[in-house]
DNA sequence: TATTGTTATACTCTATAACTATA
DNA sequence: TATAGTTATAGAGTATAACAATA
């Protein structure tokens, strides 16, 4: 056998490899977004029926729950990954139940600090209560040293694709 | 140590494993969603941009892509869970653009076939090829052994939360 | 000029419910 | 009556862009 046919056939079954790879990573793919989407739509659809509150509602609470002192706007914005407009949205909602409240900033006559009232803070508390048990739940098909697991290769996943090859630009 | 004392002493233990285990289920959870949630909006942008396409008109190419023969609306509502008018909103959309058809059913006037036209066949294979590329790129950083080994776990969670405790109804 | 936040607008996706035609 | 599909409507979530007040 010389070396060209060595490498012919090596880059054969690299392709074959590649091929495969391709595919089992579109499953991948397909198998986590229809797994998360189905625990997400279970606790959207339990907050909603239990707690009367959205999503993005109880993210932007969770957001002022981690930070007492509150929040300004554009950082609330930065956080949620959302344009500054949606946030005044869900603020004015959360501000007319009386769940978070504006505070002036003397500092900085342009900003507010957004903060949990104490309505809010146990509100919140009720509610996310209620949704660590759903996520133990939702989760227990796997047991403690399985859920490690994930979460290891999940952090791996994390950081953003460093590998890509594609234009970083 | 008498079996009282032992008995006390399982159960704080056992509540504080239970405590440490939810917190890391949630970590897990949050993990999990973000993971997904970025690599979803990726390609959710690059189909937009560079296809001029949405998610669930893509899926829905995709349904009747592996459905030669074609689908009912009915069936095409069941397989992307949503409601008929969602889907008669979309096949509209995509039927404008002549990517798909409907074709009257001789058995029952009441009901359509949809099935790709030759034109959406040949958009949705350019569309899928690049599809699969941003997925095998937005999964790279985790090597083919850890893929599989995600695919695994994450069946695990697939099949619906079967040690479900809550009422069933 | 740049930044903070609000307002106005538009679009997609979704569900519900009333409706038409057919079975 | 029940089913297949459509239409109308409403609401959530999102983005963009114009705007006012302040820095």
């Amino acid at each position: 056998m010389s070396a060209r046919q060595d490498t012919d056939m090596a880059s054969v079954d690299m392709e074959k490899r590649a091929h495969a790879d391709h595919h089992a990573s579109l499953r991948l793919w397909l198998r986590l977004l229809s797994a998360t989407t189905r625990i997400e739509d279970t606790i959207r659809q339990r907050l909603r029926e239990q707690f009367g509150i959205t999503l993005p509602r109880f993210d932007l609470m969770a957001q002022l729950e981690r930070e007492p002192q509150g929040l300004s706007m554009s950082e609330l914005s930065r956080r949620m990954m959302v344009t500054g407009g949606n946030v005044t949205s869900i603020v004015d909602q959360l501000e007319k139940e009386q769940l978070v409240q504006r505070q002036m900033q003397a500092s900085d006559r342009r900003s507010y600090t957004v903060s949990l009232t104490e309505a809010g803070r146990s509100a919140f508390a009720a509610m996310a209560q209620a949704h660590e048990g759903w996520v133990v739940e939702l989760l227990s098909p796997l047991v403690a040293s399985q859920q490690e697991q994930l979460h290891k290769l999940l952090g791996t996943l994390k950081s953003g694709s460093p590998t890509n090859s594609e234009e970083t630009k």
